[in-house]
DNA sequence: TGACGTATACCTACTAGTTGGTAGAATACA
DNA sequence: TGTATTCTACCAACTAGTAGGTATACGTCA
C-alpha cells in the first residue's frame, strides 16, 4: 500500500486522497469507492500492518530460537528499513503521537498494535531471563515498556538529526544492557 | 499560547487558523495579522518554547548542583505534565516525528531543539561521570541519545496506552541505571 | 488644551484552492 | 447478462490567506 509511506512521513493529516490518487496513477473517485471514508482507509492500512507485523514475529519465532537474537531481528529489521529508506517511521508510533486528534477506530488499532508489540516484547524478555540470558531489572513487562519507548524514541531522534546511524546507536546498547549484569 | 496545546495533540496539519480563532475568541483575520502565515506562526510557537525550555535548564543549573537531581528534574517535569494534563507531549517531539511533511523554517526549530537538549543531557552525565556518580557504557553523547530517546518513546507510550503512569514506569529505572555500576 | 497624524489591533467579508465525499455514466470482466 | 471497477463531474465544507474598514492608543505640534 502506498498510502503506508504517505502516513510515515506526515500522519493522518499529512496526506488527502488526491496525494494517493496522484501516487497510483488512479483517480480519486475509485479509491473512495474501495475505501469509502479516510477513517476506514486509514484503519485498513493499519489491519494490514498489524497483521505482517504479527506474520513477521512469527516467523522469527520459528527460525530464531535465542532471546537475544529475536530482539536483534527486530531492532535490525528497522536499523535496514530506516537506512535503506524503504520506510523511516513505524505508522503505529506516528498515529500514536496524533491519538488525540484522529478518529476512534483508528486509535483502536494504534493501541492494539502497542498491546501486542509489548506483551512480545514482555514475552521474550522473559523467556531470555528465564534462560539465564537477561538479567532484568524490574519485570519482562516494565522492561519491555522501557525497550519499546527507547525503539521508538530512536526512530524520532533518527528523523530529527536526518541520520539513520543515530537510530542504530540508540538502540545497540539495549542489547548489551540486558545481557550485562 | 493556546496554539501550542493544539499542536501538541494533532501536530502541524491538526489545526487551523479557525480553530486557533475559536479556542481564544480572537477573529481569524486578527491572528493573520500577528502571524501572516501559519509556518510563521508555528515558527514563533517553536522559538518561544524553546526558550522557555533554555530558561528553565539555566534555572536548573543554578538552583540544583547535582547532576542526578538535574535529571530527575526534568523527567519529573514532563511527568507532572503529563499527570495533570499541562501538556502531555514535547511540541519539538510532534514535530519531529512529522519533519518530512513541514516548513523547513519549523524544521529548523525542531532539530535545533533536539541539539539544545541533547547537548545539555550530555554536559550533564559528562559532569555526573566526572564526578563518580554515573557509571557510562558509552561516550557522554551516545548515553545522551539514548536518554532522550527512551523519554520521547515514553511519551509516546503514555499517549498510546492512555496512563501518565507509563511515562514514569519507563523513566524511573533510566536514573537507576547510570548511577549502578 | 485640543486637533492631527500615525501605528497597532481588531473586525467583517471575501478569495482561490483543497478537503473528504457523492452521483451517475462508462467500461471491463465473468 | 450481471457485477465489479473505474471514470468524469460535481458538491459542500474547510483551508490558508487577503482586502478594506473601524476603533483605540500615543505622541506631537499649535
Amino acid at each position: 500500500m502506498r498510502a503506508r509511506s504517505l502516513l510515515a512521513a506526515g500522519g493522518y493529516n499529512g496526506f488527502s486522497y488526491a496525494d494517493i490518487s496522484e501516487s497510483v496513477q488512479i483517480s480519486k473517485a475509485s479509491i473512495h469507492h474501495h475505501f469509502p471514508s479516510k477513517a476506514e482507509l486509514v484503519r485498513t492500512v493499519l489491519v494490514l500492518y498489524r497483521e505482517e507485523a504479527r506474520v513477521g514475529i512469527a516467523a522469527l519465532e520459528q527460525q530464531i530460537p535465542d532471546p537475544l537474537a529475536q530482539l536483534e531481528a527486530y531492532t535490525g529489521y528497522w536499523a535496514r528499513c530506516i537506512r535503506d529508506g524503504t520506510s523511516s517511521f513505524c505508522i503505529c508510533a506516528m498515529l500514536a503521537a496524533e491519538l488525540p486528534a484522529i478518529p476512534r477506530e483508528v486509535a483502536d488499532e494504534v493501541r492494539g498494535h502497542f498491546q501486542d508489540l509489548g506483551a512480545w516484547l514482555a514475552s521474550v524478555l522473559a523467556k531470555g531471563a528465564a534462560q539465564g540470558l537477561f538479567f532484568l531489572r524490574t519485570s519482562p513487562e516494565e522492561e519491555a515498556m522501557t525497550f519499546m519507548a527507547t525503539v521508538h524514541g530512536a526512530m524520532l531522534s533518527a528523523r530529527a538529526y536526518g541520520d539513520p546511524g543515530v537510530f542504530e546507536t540508540v538502540v545497540q546498547p539495549l542489547m548489551r544492557r540486558l545481557t550485562s549484569r
